[in-house]
DNA sequence: CCTTTGAATGCAATCGGTTACAGAACTACC
DNA sequence: GGTAGTTCTGTAACCGATTGCATTCAAAGG
């Protein structure tokens, strides 16, 4: 079932029936009601790769994140796809699973399959790989790096501003020896966040120590095994942020098994606001990260680059947001 | 950077060049060499749409899932990737966000790409898409549909053996009154689950009761509604199965909303076992549904179908397996 | 030394579309 | 009626690989 076939059954040619198909040449009513019903009737679906080939657009963006399991990420996925389906585009899904050498494959895979732009979402980039796209004139969107350049956007997230309010709200609440438990080091976003987060510290004159600076990895059983650190220093923190909101999970875990309860011995705060942390008990107070905002703002970056000609990026920013929920509250004694 | 330069630099034919790629017929040494070295000062890549359009076969499996956010799937797509990267093939995700209709959208991609073949771990196919692809030769493996056939294979999951074991738990602690907030009616697992549970309670010889018999989307949400009717219910029930975790997780959300305690006034009992279900406070009770194994059986099928050329389906059993934690208790009183 | 055999390589058709360009048909206007 | 302009349609050259078949060349066998 071809192109060909078509146009021989509408009694056309191939470029007719591709017109028709694109609707990219006007075509008259009656040769189009043709070519329709002769689809129809064969049951005609294009082949892509042929399309691709011919056209050297392939209608497909790419997204390349750390972990299709840490719930931050499908959120984004499936919200940019409904998105980009809407435009008639397509999403294919890249993991590195917290690994930079395997951002290599990844990279490669979207060049392999001459996507039309890519959604970066994941640790430091090699700059020889951004480079390489780059030449080949494939747009890119990072996800909080920072760089922005010709073919190359960015997402900005105002980190600061929800780890300041977050601060502030543990120290209205009484607290002053707040720990930290960050992610991955190789992760940009995690160095980022852990930044911030000492930036603030000493913003608000509260004494910082190393100590209190631990290192999960953006999943559960990080946060559990940092925090387990954290419980046997011999002044342990009265407060805790996590890098994320897996993270703080597990740390409420630790703190569990160690006999203590949240928030009445230690307050925990989260870092994204992922569906599950309202559905914890107690729910989990936490800084939103808004994973709409940043779906909509890659695809626009992207659909901008890649369908409008803006060569130039673009720096979109977002805000975070303190949510306060019940794992929070007053210092102890 | 295509094939033709690659053979200009290193003097030889574009076959040639693509046989050295693609390993299927011996080249001397010297040339390989030669060969190799042209590629890499290039630094060419093949282009996977001309190799798809060329060799008709595409080296993607299709992947169709009703909710990329439900995490029972991440897992089971990132499982799948690993396995599928290592033979040298890769992965496409369609989501159907648990709408039937939306289906045949995601049927079409998977044509339009030429996909190697087909999971299929969503709701009721349409026998009409079935056959779509099966005419086309596209091999398919479902997720508990029961169907198998030429080119058609099944994951069985024994849901029947984890069922009855979390009853007989439950009747252990004293339980009677047993209710289940089942997934959404269109999807066949839902139903499976559902229809195992009615069959496990009469061979219990426990009363079956209508009101005892709620459903839910397989989300939060509906959990947590479904829940808040049978708390409502003149007699309520004393332990209550979910057809997923994330329904548990709502349901527990409604009983702590009611100003109950699990397990001490209503045990709860999941379905799934995703990651998060054992970081619960207090940790899930449920029923393992093994997703490695899904994941693994899943790929076997489709390998096998598009590189061996098994043409006869295959039934995969997998069973499911009672995993006690903390949110089933003694019955009240 | 010539033929046979086999392995390595090249030639060129092919996959299924897209699209620049040419040409046809039709209208409009002088 | 002739010319220009517009609108639709067809022809055929691509896009970048794969692969059946023909060819070349060297080693083995008679």
């Amino acid at each position: 079932m071809n192109i060909r076939e078509v146009a021989k059954k509408a009694g056309v040619s191939t470029a007719t029936v591709s017109r028709v198909v694109n609707g990219t040449v006007p075509v008259s009513a009656q040769i189009e009601r043709q070519v329709r019903s002769a689809i129809k009737s064969l049951g005609y679906y294009p082949n892509t790769h042929a399309r691709t080939l011919g056209s050297g657009r392939s209608h497909m963006y790419g997204l390349i994140i750390s972990d299709i399991a840490n719930p931050f990420f499908p959120d984004i996925a499936k919200c940019f796809e409904r998105i980009a389906v809407e435009h008639g585009q397509e999403l294919l899904i890249a993991n590195t699973d917290y690994q930079p050498k395997r951002m290599q494959v990844c990279v490669r895979r979207m060049l392999e399959r001459k996507v039309d732009g890519v959604a970066i979402m994941t640790s430091e980039m090699d700059p020889k790989l951004v480079q390489l796209l780059n030449r080949r004139g494939v747009p890119i969107v990072f996800l909080d790096t920072g760089r922005v350049g010709p073919n190359i956007s960015n997402i900005f997230i105002d980190y600061v501003s929800g780890i300041e309010q977050a601060i502030e709200h543990l120290v209205s609440l009484g607290h002053t020896k707040i720990a930290f438990v960050s992610g991955p080091r190789t992760l940009s976003s995690a160095k980022i966040r852990s930044n911030a987060f000492t930036l603030s510290l000493k913003k608000k004159g509260l004494r910082y120590s190393a100590d209190y600076m631990q290192t999960g990895n953006h999943r559960i059983d990080g946060g559990q095994v940092a925090m387990a650190r954290l419980l046997k220093l011999r002044i342990p923190p009265t407060a805790v942020m996590a890098s994320n909101d897996l993270t703080a999970i597990g740390m409420m875990r630790a703190i569990h098994a160690a006999g203590l309860r949240v928030p009445e011995d230690i307050s925990v705060m989260g870092f994204d606001d992922i569906e599950i942390s309202n559905f914890l008990q107690p729910p989990l107070s936490t800084i939103r990260v808004p994973r709409v905002e940043i779906a909509v703002s890659a695809f626009t970056a992207l659909y901008a680059a890649s369908h409008k000609h803006v060569n130039n990026g673009t720096e979109y920013r977002i805000s975070t947001e303190l949510v306060i929920r019940q794992t929070t509250g007053l210092v102890k004694g």
